[in-house]
DNA sequence: CATCGAGTTCATTTCTATTTGAACACAATG
DNA sequence: CATTGTGTTCAAATAGAAATGAACTCGATG
């Protein structure tokens, strides 16, 4: 990129933020994105880093996150890995630079369906073997009891398939 | 309860749970609902206790659940008090008693009704308000930008409304 | 092929969430 | 109406999660 260019958009952009700072815009996005990642159980910085990458009109590098979000260069390339690992970010080329540039890929359920793959789906999938074991349990224990246990385990049955049932049509939702 | 009968009670419970320890059954249980609150992200005192009295055939009380459970007074008394809150749990009256006794409500789905209630439905009620702000930003960009910002904004709306058409249909699911 | 720049990793630190434990409030009981 | 039993609250302690920052890897560059 020309030198007259590049400085020229640097002025702007510093105009707009001075001091690396983030426009109103650029903040409400993150705020938004903060929340949304906490809901998910992820840590803060992921939110930060996908909200101003949401938020911005070029892709940036890890030392523009870091520069703008306060950020180490730590929880910035940690951040970035994640969001990667599930596709919510992806990296392209900027002709002459080494660095990677990312930006925010619009598609949001890539969030909703990496956390039911990752956070949700095992759970349900162990429940299998938890159930067979605890009907080993079940078998064991003086009749007295085992009536009622059994009306527990058949509701917990009841639950993971219902589970398991609701999960491809919420996946198929979300993609849509 | 006749003393003869409850000393009987009593005995019987020891020889399967020697010094307060908890059954099999039990742990699996409670293992499996810590699992399940940390996933809402609400503590593990909640889990332990919830999973402890849905394996419970019979109520118990504070005191039981601190023992077996190695849980504080006070831990035991705010896990309650946010099971109670959702209705997974409720007081049950044990005749010549003073204290408590609490069973658990075999509707799970109030777990994640609470969940959507408390944390989803907020989020998305607020975003209105959050995107009228940033649709005011939006106005206020240079023309070059407001382009992308715009088409950014549309991607938000489109997935607030998504959420909306899909929040009622899920706690329909959940409680059907 | 030594150096530099970009990015990753991970031990340590910092911050936040949860638990503890003791003080308190209140109701039942003698 | 003092005392005891039950449960709540909240400040302080603890455990757990996330961020920092320095050491490192690796590829590019002169």
């Amino acid at each position: 990129m020309p030198a007259k260019l590049s400085s020229l958009a640097t002025r702007k952009a510093a105009a707009r933020r001075p001091s690396g700072g983030l426009s109103p815009l650029e903040v409400e996005a993150i705020d938004l994105f903060i929340s949304f990642v906490r809901l998910l159980g992820m840590p803060k910085s992921v939110g930060e880093i996908y909200g101003l990458l949401f938020a911005s009109p070029e892709p940036l590098a890890l030392d523009a996150l870091m520069e703008r979000l306060h950020m180490s260069k730590g929880a910035a390339s940690q951040g970035l890995k994640v969001l990667r690992s599930f596709g919510a970010v992806r990296s392209v080329y900027v002709a002459g630079d080494r660095r990677d540039h990312y930006v925010a890929d619009f598609e949001l359920s890539k969030f909703a369906s990496a956390f039911i793959k990752e956070e949700v789906q095992p759970h349900l999938d162990s429940g299998t073997a938890r159930l067979a074991r605890m009907e080993q349990h079940l078998a064991k224990l003086p009749k007295a009891e085992r009536e009622a246990a059994a009306a527990r385990l058949a509701r917990l049955r009841h639950w993971k398939e219902k589970g398991e049932a609701m999960l491809p049509w919420l996946l198929k939702f979300l993609v849509a």
